[in-house]
DNA sequence: CTTGAAAGCCGGTGGTA
DNA sequence: TACCACCGGCTTTCAAG
């Protein structure tokens, strides 16, 4: 599944709303010097061809109770689970990231909890159950960085 | 810096609009039984209590020419330049997490690339010139989950 | 990609409890 | 403080060119 070729336009609406998913499409319209329907067929081209999946507010999670953030590697016992596991790890809310990974991990995940007693309990009584071999846990004191992967269109190189 | 307490509108709210940062507040209104003005309140008022920080647009990495999600632990030459590699992290597009952890790493950050050879190069021509002592890269062949973290409000516990 | 027009939303004001 | 009703102006969305 390779990629999609994108023109400047496209790369400029998605460089304006990736940043401000409530941006009225008329502001991206003027910045792009286009007819605001133009802005929504775009959109809905990008939409239709799977490049934007949807938009999100942005909640911190510390103000909302969840204090503590993990990754935890993950070694199953039976390297066939993958699939049962990775199923199994939808149903727990605050398994938020889910990887197959290179490495000594077989699988690599990213949990938000309340504290570190709240952490504790779903690896223990959640994570565990699941068939797991053993698991190297990594808190994070604190995310410095947190954005989205530059947006950057690989235009056919012009000669100047 | 502890959370605030959100009742139950505010959950309501925060669930509805996580998911869907272009949901109209009269949408969010009509189903929490309220007028769109409280709701236009509400997430004013969360807003700026910094609980929410803002929206995004959610865009399918592969789909723009990221074929290679990774992981890296970084242990430093000198441990006292966490400031000053965070901000020449920052500086980085590729980097879109990073974060302060226990464990043998001193840092722990998070990388979209084009393809492998794209990794190695910003790996070694913009992170270790950082002065980093070494590094432990883990490749993610599949993002099998990527969602925010639950939005559950911790009630006062009401007797049935 | 544009114009144009209808439908509907956003964001403010003022009033009520 | 939190909610509601209302309104002007702007956005969104869908034709048709």
């Amino acid at each position: 599944m390779g990629h999609h070729q994108l023109d400047t336009l496209d790369e400029q609406i998605l460089k304006l709303i990736a940043e401000n998913a409530r941006i009225p499409f008329l502001e991206v319209a003027r910045a792009c010097n286009v007819s605001g329907a133009a802005i929504h067929q775009r959109i809905q081209k990008l939409t239709n061809l799977g490049i934007l999946k949807g938009s999100e507010f942005v909640i911190d999670p510390e103000k909302i109770g969840y204090e503590t953030c993990a990754y935890i590697g993950i070694y199953l016992k039976d390297p066939e689970s993958f699939d049962s596991v990775t199923q199994a790890l939808q149903a727990i809310p605050e398994v938020v990231e889910c990887h197959f990974t290179t490495g000594k991990y077989d699988m690599f995940i990213k949990i938000y909890a309340r504290n570190n007693h709240h952490l504790l309990s779903v690896i223990h009584d959640k994570l565990q159950p699941l068939g797991l071999a053993r698991t190297e846990t990594l808190i994070s004191f604190h995310e410095a960085i947190k954005r989205q992967m530059p947006i950057i269109v690989e235009t056919e190189e012009e000669e100047l």
